[in-house]
DNA sequence: GTCGGTAATGTTATAATGTTACATTATACA
DNA sequence: TGTATAATGTAACATTATAACATTACCGAC
């Protein structure tokens, strides 16, 4: 993501936590401009790396404490399947992403389809089931690396 | 799961693995059992401690082998939100499940929505993406313990 | 402004999950 | 029986995540 691209999520961050009354503090900044600048899937002790670049001597509770902020902001969502984290977007309204991530590139892509959340919606509700976090990833290849590498089909 | 319908179970794994010319070993069919006898997902640790019961001392390896073996063939599905194994009780074609996984009791239940599956390959493609393994997991309250427990809605 | 409560962070240790690498044993089958 | 391959044994280690408790920062009441 380009640099005023950037600047503009980190403020819509900010102005959202404003609203809410919570802190983004310099940590928890620090940590959703990584995520938001990286463009792939960061884990955590990806970040703790980075992290020692600002922080002097940050432990994994830091960066565990301020991704659960985060996530519970609804600013970034965890990619269960591969352990590791990215930027929300569009974090305006609280969502529950669905991500296509290529185990070629790495890259992940954040989607919001309707038909998808309308059917895992349905299938909870035959069950009786209330859903509090759906998790939907797509592990697969991405329409470049197809390309590049040829992969018919 | 009662014991006829665990053994019912153990026998068509067993006929699928000759069909295949592939060997369920007495490690696999331990691991495999002791997953299909579960009410709930257990994690390769709990695996782990249950194998110490038959085998004489088990590493982790020991473990992972039979579920990567498993999962292959198959037979039992990964829950990656909650780092735990089920046993696939319809394993006869190969297919990825959609998991409604209870935060409360522990217990899953694997479903298999037409709608789900298709609308996720349709945004699979609509992105050109190839989708190797689509993870869908639900994770929330089961209707007995939404009831139980007297929550509404 | 300071007191006192809550939120956030620091720090150390450890738990839980998963893998690498290489040696050994079992199986299939020519 | 000999040989190739599959499966297992074994030790060490890598990665991901949490617990527990001490300290510091912030904020509103007074």
């Amino acid at each position: 993501m380009n640099p005023s691209a950037i600047e503009r999520v980190m403020q819509r961050a900010e102005a959202l936590c404003r609203e809410r009354g919570v802190r983004l503090t310099q940590q928890r900044r620090t940590v959703l401009q990584l995520l938001i600048a990286s463009e792939k899937p960061m884990s955590a002790y990806d970040l703790l790396d980075r992290l020692r670049e600002s922080v002097k001597n940050p432990a994994p509770p830091t960066v565990y404490r301020a991704l659960d902020f985060l996530m519970q902001q609804g600013l970034i969502h965890k990619l269960e399947s591969i352990h590791a984290y990215v930027g929300c977007t569009h974090p305006d309204h609280p969502h529950a992403g669905q991500f296509l991530i290529c185990a070629d590139c790495g890259e992940v892509e954040e989607v919001q389809d309707p038909r998808i959340t309308e059917s895992l919606q349905a299938a909870g509700q035959a069950q009786g089931f209330r859903t509090h976090r759906p998790v939907v990833e797509l592990l697969g290849v991405c329409a470049h690396c197809r390309h590049t590498k040829s992969e018919t089909d």
